[in-house]
DNA sequence: AACCGATTGTGATTTTGGTCACAGATTTTC
DNA sequence: GAAAATCTGTGACCAAAATCACAATCGGTT
């Protein structure tokens, strides 16, 4: 009846908050099953937010262009919740892009439905409080590391706390995503 | 029948998502009254947190003491919520401090309280969501200049954005808040 | 397999911002 | 109101990281 990835669904919405099987089943009603190849766009910079996305398979990554240069600041992993939070709530043209890094599949709850689900139940609201709460607290330690740490330890936190990102994403948007130059972080990593 | 702080609290809430009377009652009675001298601790390293404070007047600083040096994360002025999510969501002892910067008077929730809220009304919930949306943009955007901006820069975004910073709080504490060193924002000042 | 583009490595050089040191200035404290 | 503590300004120096330039490598495509 569930399929596998529902099931992975509904285990990371426990986290936060769980969901019985009718919440479950709203949820997953409005939810579509989506695919982006490599350099696909999920959001582009001047359009408006359609919603969060929930990774299957892949990796998202999070930029704005500064100055022609593409500052990378997040990137998402399976089982993870990409988004972009300031267009979703203001409902202005997205400064920001989001662009699948790899081939991906990910389910997509758009904003609309979004909002009806925390109208239909306060679980949807909690849901979506822990989920922020724990989006702020990350939030929190990537400005510690960006305005407390030395480069070398800046990697040095990559490798303990999202060690994946090591693997999987190219290290000049790993660079930019630490706020360093491409050759500083690439000299680091040679030490090694 | 309600204080001119009560007042100015049920404005503030509005502006997140609106109390009917009852709930707004709900939401005083559990508040409390407190004021702190200035250099006193809300909330001192190693200690549990106990709750969220609604500025009346003064100024709060969170600061980590991290190598022997105070690095502020961030300011509370009046009519804001002054918080340390971490320990707060965690009910671990936190790392971090809230200290008084200047004589201050605020409403006081404790964590216990504010769970009883979310359970009594939809309305908490909603409120806390919105809350935490609005925290989460502005983290984002503290990342956002330290990763992104140069030092002058980064003393124009404090000019346009937290302009009543540059008032109350002490140079010292607004550079480490950068991310920079005490004299560089010294000499950035001196030319303006 | 050969090509093209994207990504990474690495040396040389430059520059920015940090560190150190100390002098004024301003606030607290008793 | 004097003393102490805290905070700020400023010069000299230094070091770390950015920038520049180019070579090497990797990846995907036809």
């Amino acid at each position: 009846m569930y399929s596998e990835n529902d099931i992975i669904l509904r285990k990371t919405l426990d986290k936060f908050n769980v969901l019985n099987d009718t919440e479950f089943s709203d949820f997953l009603n409005v939810c579509e099953y989506k695919e982006f190849a490599k350099k696909q766009y999920l959001l582009k910079a001047g359009n408006y937010n359609h919603g969060i996305y929930f990774l299957i398979s892949g990796a998202v990554g999070l930029f704005e262009l500064i100055d022609g240069k593409e500052m990378y600041q997040n990137f998402f992993l399976e089982n993870e919740f990409a988004n972009e939070l300031k267009s979703l709530t203001a409902q202005t043209p997205s400064t920001k892009n989001l662009i699948a890094l790899s081939d991906t599949t990910l389910f997509h709850l758009s904003r609309k439905e979004l909002l009806k689900l925390y109208e239909k139940s306060v679980s949807f609201e909690r849901l979506g409080r822990k989920l922020l709460e724990h989006l702020l607290n990350a939030q929190n330690e990537i400005s510690y590391v960006l305005q407390s740490l030395k480069p070398e330890e800046r990697y040095a936190y990559l490798e303990n706390k999202r060690p994946n990102l090591l693997n999987t994403i190219p290290l000049t948007y790993l660079a930019s995503y630490l706020g360093l130059a491409r050759e500083t972080l690439s000299r680091i990593r040679a030490k090694r």
